[in-house]
DNA sequence: CACGAGACCTGTTCGC
DNA sequence: TGCGAACAGGTCTCGT
């Protein structure tokens, strides 16, 4: 799915064209789309609300409404594009909101995973999610700090989003190499220098990626180019751009992950 | 608490 | 060419 980089240019790219329409339709064409309320009452409700503003939060994309809030998440496959004028059904499209100004917010999803929530309290859907990693009260010793909290391996505490929201399959990858730290590293054996670097490398690839409007890889296309700018994902076999070695591929998690197995050694590189 | 497996879904690519 | 397996940007639940 989209990861931080992904919804905060989707984000972005909505705003202008959705901030000030109304709600004038709803079409539901796969019901499980609707995380809540009910059919029925989601379309009673939506209809006649402003769309006041657009934000993200993790990975979570926020409309704040007149009146509720309309939480979407993409998942792996879901899109929220916004189309002017006359607009013929796609395949995979599950959500469509007919708006103000002949224009249309469509959300489209090829493996139904993506969901979306109408609610009057969006804090209680978002109340888990760990820090924001770009947040500026996000500091180095707060994520040694959390580290240590837990005894987890690193790959899959980055993927937690109740640990630090945002990141996902690729983010993490890219991060961890840019600190050179080995995806098993346990958690709790991060040094704080380790930690200040990993930080800066998680901030790094994250505002790369929006710098690069995300990546686009798959069937997917957005816009953004940051899959030409991969230092290991989906480069199994292909050489480290920092010290040549072929890049290996390993599952961690139930996920696919890449690592230069000489830059991002195992245990803390110990200075000499 | 940490971890792995399975589920939810469809589409593309890989390997024989 | 064909066909099944493997894989895909995510997260949730259950069992150990």
């Amino acid at each position: 799915m989209p990861e931080l980089p992904e919804v905060e240019t989707i984000a972005r790219k909505l705003r202008p064209a959705l901030v000030g329409k109304r709600i004038l339709s709803v079409s539901l064409r796969w019901k499980r789309t609707l995380a809540e309320p009910s059919p029925a009452a989601f379309k009673k409700r939506l209809i006649g609300q402003r769309i006041q503003e657009v934000s993200r939060r993790a990975k979570f994309l926020r409309l704040q409404l007149s009146r509720d809030t309309l939480l979407v998440h993409l998942r792996m496959s879901g899109d929220l594009t916004v189309v002017r004028g006359s607009y013929r059904t796609a395949k995979h499209d599950r959500l469509i909101l007919g708006l103000t100004g002949e224009m249309r917010l469509v959300f489209n999803d090829a493996r139904k995973f993506g969901r979306v929530w109408l609610t009057d309290d969006p804090d209680a859907i978002l109340a888990a999610l760990g820090p924001e990693p770009l947040a500026e009260d996000f500091t180095p010793r707060d994520l040694y700090a959390r580290l240590h909290q837990r005894r987890r391996l690193l790959k899959p505490l980055l993927l937690d989003q109740t640990f630090l929201a945002g990141l996902g399959n690729i983010y993490t990858d890219e991060a961890l190499h840019l600190a050179r730290l080995h995806p098993l590293l346990p958690s709790d054996a991060v040094t704080p220098d380790q930690a200040a670097v990993l930080w800066q490398a998680i901030r790094e690839v994250l505002m790369e990626g929006i710098r690069r409007n995300g990546a686009s890889i798959d069937w997917v296309y957005r816009g953004g180019d940051f899959q030409n700018h991969f230092r290991v994902y989906g480069r199994t076999g292909e050489p480290c751009p920092v010290c040549g070695t072929p890049i290996e591929r390993m599952v961690v998690g139930q996920r696919g992950t890449h690592f230069c197995p000489k830059c991002q050694l195992p245990l803390p590189i110990e200075p000499l």
